[in-house]
DNA sequence: TATGAATGAGTGTTCATTCAT
DNA sequence: CATGAATGAACACTCATTCAT
């Protein structure tokens, strides 16, 4: 009669709340990064978390939900990183490198973190339904916080004040360009903070007389 | 410059066929740019297109042929562009610059350029049955281009055989960051172009004395 | 008159589990009348009863037996208030007119009980599950009650025995069209308990000589 | 290979657009009589109409148009009979009696007309999102064409101006209660509407001389 | 006595695609 | 060349119910 086969109904013997739920914020981290949003199915988080499609409901309101969590999820973890990163390096230069430095720990470490940061920029364009929702909140204190960075630049002289805005612009461009380009790639990824770095010694590129 | 007023040669006017599929092309090229390829739905491109679903299939055997005609015909306008602006500079830093340029100007003529250019890359991750297919052809074109180029500095002397690799990585990783960051904001692109400029001239950053 | 207030008896105030159980049944009542029988869910009633859905399950089998237990609750209220008021006057009409009366009191005092009833009929019919276990016994009772009344209008000379199963159809229809149509409007049917009662007594229509 | 057993895709032969909406109308007039609102579900319109769910949605943007058209239907039917009823006769009994008889008639026609007519209050006061969008029109009308009516009445002196109120809300009572109570029995229906009949022209009750 | 994690069947709806006309 | 009626598989989400704790 009760095979051990077919899942049983009710609660399942010695699961934990905060455990399933982890469980789909990293499978959803993962897939929301491989697959976007909307290729992101109910059912797929369900099966690689190992419970039902409605299961999901007892811990999220909907799908958006889900993927605003792990947003902040990965702001957070992000952040922090970079933030000790920055703390520990005392010129400009040396904050950026720490900066770049740290994104390519993370990414060895767990590439499901920058890939997500890849998609999400596109996915928000995409479903304006969540960008109205977590809006300004993270993207913008990033924004503060490399802004906070150039302007130390400024104080050590590194940076004339009347660059700010390009410094800025080019410190954006590097670090997304590193994200979306080749975050599944480790050695150009590698590659490419080592040029960054050489650049801003001026030791890449040596100007022709032309 | 390019009127769309002047009658194009002695063609008979919009022929029917041909105008339909293009017109087919212009409004998937905007729609896979601004909302990707699962995004953008047959009912859509045949509502902006004035025909009807059934008649996009007179063009297209499938929404993934359509995708990849968008993509060839992107890739072919882009790499015009470039090619004939490297041709008309002749250091690597000029070239580059001419190209970061070209990139710039593109955008501002016409966004769903740049905008497809930076949803392409995510959508073939998202979509193996996109990549399988595209595969290799304009990707790899690309990289040899780009190659080219970097190989063109080593011969002035202006980037150092070791250095290759890093210098090929940075390339790709700024033109990434330069599509995927900001398109959008063509004050932001400028002055991120602008930036790099000054980086390769060495005026940008001091290291400091530290 | 049946104050509220006064403690029942010497029996220890709220014990636990009869409240609850009690609570549950409110509730449900409201519910059940407001938005059916599909329209409620467990989730509903456990929220407004301050429990959660698996306590429901200690009260109740399912929600089915939930709605049955509200009907009988809801059928032996009613009943006993008919059989009161009508039993307090002694022909026909004045049984009928007493029995109008009570219903309408009866909505003024707690809506839900009048609006189950509108409801009751509607959801029966569309959910047989229902009637089937329920069946005779609540309806076949009402009829009966309904029946003599009528009879005991025969028997006073005020119904013709041969019309017997008419106005026995009128007072159904009357009553029914009560709670149907205009529980909910107060004024509405302090209009039509009085229309019916002139027109019982010939002083509301004055047929046309024609 | 192709059996002739599985369902082709594509257009089927000989299916007329006309045709299959009208289908579904009368399905989903059914159903939402018997079932109501909630409980007709898109699977089963489809099967009854014998398509699939898929295309029900090239006729109907919702769930919630599908019922809103029934409604409007089943109004502009009932309503066309009642006018036509109401205007061949010419006192105010004749035409109420007049209207009754109709009713009668188009139950025994199509019970499903009287059905959802009953049905359709109870699923407006559950879903709200459907009385807000059909709002006012229909209903209004209705009590507009009875007001009408019993003005009518005035005007011949069967009603007194001062029991305008009383009358309409005996008139509109009665009608509710017949399509509520008794439209799925006919005899019973027969026999309230005779015992208007006789209660209009005063030979149903013989007030006791109590 | 009650909680709340989990199930499995179901809902309305969308979509790429097919094909008779 | 084009229409538009129709399919079938998918999707996000809800619900009554179960049961270990």
């Amino acid at each position: 009669m009760t095979s051990s086969k077919q899942p049983r109904l009710g609660r399942p013997p010695a699961s934990n709340s905060a455990d399933t739920q982890e469980r789909i914020l990293a499978v959803a981290r993962q897939s929301f990064a491989e697959r976007g949003y909307e290729g992101t199915t109910n059912r797929l988080l369900a099966e690689r978390a190992g419970i039902t499609t409605g299961a999901i409901y007892h811990y999220f309101d909907s799908k958006r939900e889900i993927y605003l969590a792990v947003d902040r999820d990965v702001g957070r973890r992000v952040f922090r990183r970079f933030r000790e990163a920055e703390a520990g390096a005392d010129t400009f230069v040396a904050k950026f490198e720490a900066i770049l430095e740290v994104a390519h720990q993370m990414n060895s470490e767990d590439p499901s973190l920058a890939r997500f940061l890849g998609a999400v920029r596109v996915d928000l364009q995409r479903h304006t339904e969540l960008s109205e929702v977590m809006g300004v909140d993270g993207r913008l204190r990033d924004n503060a916080f490399l802004a906070a960075m150039v302007d130390h630049g400024i104080a050590t002289g590194e940076v004339a004040p009347a660059q700010r805005e390009l410094v800025l612009a080019f410190v954006r461009t590097v670090l997304i360009g590193l994200t979306d380009a080749v975050s599944d790639d480790l050695v150009a990824q590698r590659a490419a903070i080592d040029a960054i770095g050489a650049l801003l010694e001026g030791s890449l590129i040596h100007p022709a007389a032309n």
